[in-house]
DNA sequence: CCGGATCCGTTTCGATACTG
DNA sequence: CAGTATCGAAACGGATCCGG
């Protein structure tokens, strides 16, 4: 067969492994949230426009915990306050996000036009590496100025 | 709020349209089958070393097709075949896919070392583009000699 | 053989309600 | 604020069946 000599092919199996997470959709977007609307608390998250019901987002914070992508903090000063962060591995899914939204922004709203897509199009295109870069380091930043 | 001015989170949030096959892990292996292994046929994509049941499979190549990835179309050679095939949409996911193979054999199978998944790896991150031409190019090759 | 459809027990979803 | 509890509806997935 063709394939058994691709290297592509055989190194592209095991996506299936990252699977449960990066082909879900709610983790998808609670990760979307942590890295672009650098939400950390529950009731962020609940507050999204898709309306994850709490069960939903509860499992999958849990799996987003267990698979390393965050981390679960209690609030010090705010006891009841939970907080969920980005770890390195949530972050560089970051990539993924910026294809996800290039091809969601080309096939589901390029009628809206450049006013609502355009802008961060052309930045992501034209300047791919720096734009992850920049919000990479502006989660960075986030994280590190967060008092807990 | 922060997010409200925040362009790139506005044209982000529209991801979770795309989420019901982006973010589905059937319709992900599907596609990875025919953009890396030239998968065509209802039984290749069975084959599959994750083990796609008939229902799922067929259920997902009806969504794929529904939302414009991929036509469906009947043999006239052989007249008991059905040939599923790319159309731009579907592979235009590439880009996605190599996204997810970095951070799956980043953060997978990064200990199977370079014999498994070296060479792919640095020839996507030192040359990407042409990584994805080249692999785009071959399908369209593979769809114009296809006959069917 | 190929391309599915059908059946059926199990799991998951998701909406609403409720609680420490 | 950060989750559980509940429950009917939907989806899953393994096995089998079926028409060409």
């Amino acid at each position: 067969m063709e394939e058994e000599n691709n290297i592509a092919f055989r190194s592209l199996c095991p996506i299936a492994t990252g699977l449960d997470v990066l082909g879900d959709k709610w983790t998808l977007l609670i990760l979307r949230d942590m890295i672009f609307g650098h939400k950390k608390l529950f009731n962020e998250f609940k507050e999204s426009p898709e309306k994850v019901p709490s069960k939903m987002l509860s499992n999958r914070l849990r799996k987003l915990e267990n698979r390393g992508f965050i981390t679960r903090a209690k609030g010090k000063i705010n006891k009841k306050s939970v907080y969920y962060l980005l770890e390195d591995k949530g972050l560089e899914t970051l990539p993924l996000m910026v294809e996800l939204m290039l091809f969601t922004t080309k096939y589901y709203y390029d009628h809206l036009g450049d006013t609502y897509t355009g802008d961060v199009k052309t930045k992501m295109k034209t300047d791919r590496a720096n734009y992850i870069k920049n919000i990479s380091t502006n989660y960075a930043q986030f994280k590190k100025m967060l008092v807990i």
